[in-house]
DNA sequence: CTGAAAGCGCTTACAG
DNA sequence: CTGAAAGCGCTTACAG
């Protein structure tokens, strides 16, 4: 006999029907133990029929926590409406899958650089924690950071892992990269390697990739040249372009160029391009991130890949445990290089 | 004097703070026109100092609506792990910022074709309203679509816009587009023209585009010849090259590919570079969605733009549509021919 | 303009 | 194994 509802269907309309307490229904769609097989699947089949499904907010009301995790996004407020980079949207892939994994929501947001961030999803008790994602001014965002440590948030961040951070980082090891690339480089016999990237403290994972790159030049017995390194403190490949120029307009010879990322390296294979050099032949050129586009453009980029799967799960993990109260450290993940054309290595595509 | 809070402040911690009833506090904080300049100012600042958020779990209870969204996405089980239709995650990223500008919350949650989806965000009141995003097979989702009409779920999908669809849809102009690219291939001199994708009502958006495609050839005379049409019915690159081997193995001549999506087109383009075969020169390849990497591949990949700032927007707007109970339509976006090298226009890159 | 009170829909000790 | 009751932290009529 079909009863017409009114509005949606709650515990204690199953427990009518069922002719049960709604403590029951509760127990029963819960899983408790205490609730005997035969009440269990009266209740479960009501509530199928009434298409019945607890209310989130009353749970979450009641047993103070959402099961939700909440992902910040942070994005330069000068880059267009249109771009995100690439590399960031499969870290966000990846983060919803490792989230489902564990069987908690994930909410999304972006955030401007420049505003106030709005990461009271814990506070506002809609996450119980937080990941934060983003390149940005490190120096800047610091003390944002330590803020967030001090109220007790559970957050992880994607990022360089220094000494003394105030927060939870997981970020690849980027001055394994940077060495990984350079000796690269050397061992294909450029000497002369541009680094386009900022190589200052605001920007720490670009920096790591510097620094990397400057003790594998020391290891082969080669200075490090100030005259090739151009600031780039953004991934986007206007950036990369105006740093090959700037390269350029010093009038000191280079025949290759790490750029810190791969957007800013597609930047560079454009400029160097318009500058009528040749890629590999007169100048190689290397990436970092490994985006999808990366092997595709001519010639195919050699870069290093951020495991971003493994990424996606160490970072929901840290959170999680956070959230149990359990003791984490950050952590860094390995980065492997991917040889393709631009280098001028013989390898296959 | 700093009081040791057990826990988070509650409105009743501010309420005593401010020596005025917790309900005072609510409206204050609500921005209600009930409370005195002065009250209200107190109120903010011990509020402030707290550190306080209003708890959105009891909030979203009384209230009854969470003021955030669900995003659907569907991926199909056989793709891997980490792969994901690049248009779908610009999707993601317009969905994300239409949301925030209109200050709703986005749950993002990929959703298995084969499983039952779990589409019960709003049945437990974490969401409002939903948004499906995804590529699946239509004739297969429509009763699921169907079932949620019936529940008065408040939804949208992206997707083909059809006669008598149960759902509301918004999907770009799939046939316009399909004619704009075979108007173009024919202006080219190209007669030969195989269409990579499914034709079937499973598939309509890729039907769609193969309609305008032989409502092109007929009014320029031309027969649509079967053979030249090959089924696909994914975005991925993997099927696009399994499609230009079919091509080829019916030894049918052709000077055009017309792949359904970008994906479909990369594929067709490696499997012709594989095939000794020269693009633009000998095969025109053209493909759909104007993808990131669509500019970045070799030749530049001549497509259609589909609008996903524009198509963020109208999706978000329409389900909030829905969920303040006005009338909501499908709707269909415009489509707009890229002309990149691909193709052999002359036009630049 | 302010306060006391009801109630949103659950979960979980407590008592049996 | 089951039920009655308290309580999670708000919002909002209702009364003043």
């Amino acid at each position: 006999m079909a009863t017409v509802m009114k509005g949606k269907a709650t515990s204690f309309d199953i427990a009518y029907k069922a002719g049960v307490s709604q403590s029951t229904v509760s127990r029963a769609l819960r899983g408790s133990s205490l609730v005997s097989d035969d009440t269990r699947h009266r209740i479960q089949t009501i509530a199928r029929e009434l298409n019945y499904k607890v209310d989130k907010n009353a749970s979450n009301l009641r047993r103070q926590h959402s099961v939700t995790l909440a992902l910040l996004l942070f994005e330069d407020p000068t880059t267009d409406d249109s771009l995100i980079n690439p590399f960031f949207l499969s870290m966000l892939g990846s983060i919803t899958r490792a989230c489902v994994r564990q069987g908690y929501d994930l909410l999304v947001s972006f955030q401007q650089l420049s505003n106030d961030w709005h990461a009271d999803y814990q506070d506002s008790h809609k996450a119980d924690g937080l990941i934060l994602l983003g390149y940005g001014d490190y120096l800047v965002s610091r003390s944002r950071l330590q803020k967030l440590v001090d109220q007790g948030t559970h957050f992880v961040r994607w990022g360089a892992v220094l000494e003394g951070q105030p927060d939870i980082s997981i970020g690849c090891d980027n001055a394994l990269g940077g060495r990984a690339i350079t000796d690269h480089l050397l061992a294909l016999g450029r000497r002369r390697i541009a680094f386009i990237g900022d190589s200052s403290a605001h920007f720490p994972e670009f920096s790591a990739r510097y620094r990397g790159h400057c003790e594998a030049l020391c290891a082969a017995g080669l200075e490090p040249d100030p005259a090739l390194q151009v600031d780039a403190s953004d991934s986007i490949e206007r950036l990369g372009i105006e740093s090959v120029q700037v390269l350029l307009s010093r009038g000191v010879p280079f025949d290759a160029i790490f750029a810190a990322s791969d957007l800013l390296a597609i930047g560079a294979l454009r400029a160097l391009a318009n500058a009528g050099l040749r890629v590999p032949e007169q100048v190689s050129v290397v990436g970092f991130d490994d985006i999808p586009t990366a092997s595709f453009v001519n010639p195919a980029l050699t870069t290093v890949m951020q495991d971003t799967k493994l990424a996606g799960e160490m970072l929901v993990d840290r959170v999680l445990r956070q959230i149990r109260g359990e003791p984490v450290e950050s952590a860094m993940l390995p980065a492997q290089l991917v040889i393709r054309r631009s280098c001028g290595a013989q390898a296959a595509p």
